[in-house]
DNA sequence: GCCCGCATGTAACTGGTTACATGATTGT
DNA sequence: ACAATCATGTAACCAGTTACATGCGGGC
């Protein structure tokens, strides 16, 4: 069986709007995709599948090949039913944060160039925010989904701006260790 | 090929102090455990793999069985590479914000109980960042890497403290969906 | 006529977890 | 003696990505 994940990030984006397998997968990427993704190698059979379920249905094979799937009653049914299921989290592998914990042995100045980088990618998720927010405030029609999108974009703020602020503090901290601290009197030294 | 990720942490481990295979797991769930997770799977046959490499040797094999590795200094040059190595970053795959983002079939409540679970993760967490904070201070041998742990730590709260907030926000903006906005003027109704 | 973007699908591979089989050591 | 914990390892499975094979339609 297919992972029921991928089933509800499939059914969902269908239950916005009928589309291609191609076209949903753009629209993960593009609108889902500060929080997920998906490859054509699971949408495909994913949607042969519920196919096969009577979940999503095929339209307009008008010409050979594409086909725009659309969900079907079951189908949103299925889909709360997913939507509804317990979060099974995820083992958590940070990158990063390896290579920062053993960084005694990258020394300070590869680390800072790691934690920059890190700032410089939440500074830019940041602007993307902006704008995926104001794409979110023109749409006019799919009121009803607006205040549930705001919220996965306001989280995403929440977090970046937490990495941007942890980036300056742990700068500073990488700082230190180039010129560790001076004592407490004399904290100014003569050449 | 084992992952170079497994690798890292590996080498990294028995770089702090040599350790039989078990053992390493358990420091690993329990120091790194909130951003890194390895399993025996994947442990023993990297341990296998870097020892037929010479990068980590195996000691006191005292009574059959139990055997500690050392890191050889073969292996830390090894792991200066793997850490210098650029981070790939993992598609993301949030499983909180795939339900929120098609909340509308879940319903304002249900989405709720969501962010308050959440919320008390994150709390959970920030708690247990302050144990872990106090363990690395009181740790008198290990100066030179507390520098590094600590921004590990750091980002972790920071991160959690993010969580909270924003769900505090989710949680006010969710109630306010339940009850629609008043009109500007007459914004109270008389029964 | 040809290239590019839309579109579908499959096969191979990879990174990883889980479950199982096995046994030594230690404490009660 | 027996249970709990330490310890090692393998096999099966799983989710997911990447790469590939294929073809249609429209613009230059």
């Amino acid at each position: 069986m297919r992972s029921s994940q991928t089933e509800t990030a499939v059914l969902g984006g269908l239950s916005v709007e009928p589309m291609t397998g191609y076209a949903l997968r753009e629209a993960i990427r593009e609108v889902l995709g500060h929080f997920w993704s998906e490859s054509f190698g699971q949408i495909y059979p994913s949607l042969a599948e519920l196919e096969r379920k009577g979940h999503v249905r095929r339209l307009g094979s008008a010409r050979t090949g594409a086909s725009t799937f659309a969900i079907t009653p079951a189908g949103m049914t299925r889909l709360k039913e997913l939507l509804a299921q317990p979060l099974q989290q995820v083992p958590p592998r940070n990158g990063l944060m390896l290579r920062l914990f053993f960084g005694r042995h990258l020394g300070p100045e590869a680390c800072r160039s790691l934690v920059r980088q890190a700032r410089a990618e939440a500074e830019s998720r940041l602007s993307q925010y902006e704008a995926i927010y104001q794409d979110v405030m023109n749409e006019d029609d799919r009121t009803g989904d607006r205040p549930y999108w705001l919220l996965t974009i306001s989280a995403g703020q929440h977090a970046a701006r937490a990495a941007v602020a942890w980036a300056d503090e742990a700068l500073a901290a990488l700082d230190q260790l180039d010129q560790p601290a001076p004592a407490a009197s004399e904290s100014r030294r003569k050449i």
